[in-house]
DNA sequence: ATATAAAATAACTGACGGTCATATAGTTTG
DNA sequence: CAAACTATATGACCGTCAGTTATTTTATAT
């Protein structure tokens, strides 16, 4: 059956249209300042047919943070793959992040707004769900490489650390992309600085 | 002139009558599902005499996110206070937040909205102005104390340092009261061994 | 008593997320 | 080919809510 197979292609390229045109606005305005109807005449679409598509704009923004977890694994898997030791995929992941915040902005405080805003649950569970959207799982393969090849403490429960490294990871991921200006002028900090600190700190207590 | 001074008097107790009715609906219903409306009748006022005091629904949310700091700041003072050494005051300050985490659930999520959620530029400056209102401060300090007394690294800069700590634990603050849930039931983590072993990374990073 | 200033109100406006009855284009069937 | 059917798309409409404003009430000063 030829027909309902590029029916089901013409589906997936408007959703794709749709999703495009969201992110652009998203993009430009952010989350609250973009509206249903802007995102429709950007898709040259009316408003109607979003919601034949996604059923919230909520909905439609998760579209737009599974995208940027996409992008940030992708990039988590290919730094990890670099190196051989443990510790050193660790490190590259870190890496990975910080380039990620420097060269991907948009995608960063989108995937920023996904660790801190207030995202219905059952879209959350559906993301989660998405094997390929979790950076979290590079990062505790990681480790469990690191503690086999011994380049990471024995005693260390790879779960537990990979969920530290983590949230201290986005802490400071979050804290530098938000107050990088009052960092910067008020403070009188830099932010390689700080984050190369981070790092080292972070090294200490994981190094075997 | 004791009739102006008791027209201030009565314009604070309004203030406060309004922060106190805000508050209660912020923490019931969260800051979107509740409105302007629903506070007006829970103070017993005209919404419209709301915006005679507060300019917007995000300016009255902020006097609950200056409330939640003065706490956290009081509880840090205290706590640094109790132990003589400085990376004794350093995990006072952590433990005092984990403690604040378990006894002000409903502050303690406010803190992690002003962490995270866009809040208008100048509300954010105007609070930063209110020294008595940032927590941050108090960890400077007592990590310039355990410089100074031998018990952090020398090496160590106490401002760059202090953005760390708190970004780090501000992170793992995020991630424990958001998806506690998940970590327990999914994971099988337990909260409390993940604070306490996030604080032994730190301490590697930190001690003398 | 009256003028003046401050505090409070409630009806109103505009914006926006989401819905629904209706229309249109494409496909199948007799 | 025409009629019936289906999927896709539309845009006018609805309810909600933040924020405004014209008006009224209350309190102070003259």
């Amino acid at each position: 059956m030829g027909i309902s197979e590029r029916k089901e292609r013409e589906k997936q390229r408007r959703i794709k249209e749709i999703v495009d045109a969201a992110e652009l606005i998203f993009f430009l305005k952010g989350f609250k300042n973009a509206t249903m109807d802007e995102i429709a005449q950007q898709a040259e679409l009316s408003k109607g047919t979003l919601y034949l598509y996604f059923k919230s704009k909520d909905h439609l923004y998760s579209q737009i943070i599974q995208r940027a977890c996409r992008i940030l694994y992708n990039r988590f898997v290919e730094a990890a793959a670099k190196v051989k030791l443990g510790v050193d995929k660790v490190n590259a992941i870190g890496e990975a992040y910080y380039q990620f915040y420097l060269d991907e902005k948009d995608y960063f405080n989108v995937m920023m707004s996904f660790e801190s805003k207030d995202i219905p649950i059952e879209i959350f569970v559906s993301m989660k769900a998405d094997e390929d959207c979790d950076p979290h799982i590079v990062l505790i393969e990681s480790i469990k490489i690191g503690v086999e090849d011994g380049s990471i403490r024995k005693d260390i429960k790879p779960n537990e650390t990979a969920i530290i490294l983590w949230a201290f990871t986005t802490g400071l991921m979050q804290l530098t992309s938000q107050k990088k200006e009052l960092l910067e002028e008020g403070y009188n900090i830099d932010i390689k600085d700080i984050i190369q600190l981070a790092d080292k700190i972070m090294n200490y207590g994981i190094k075997a």
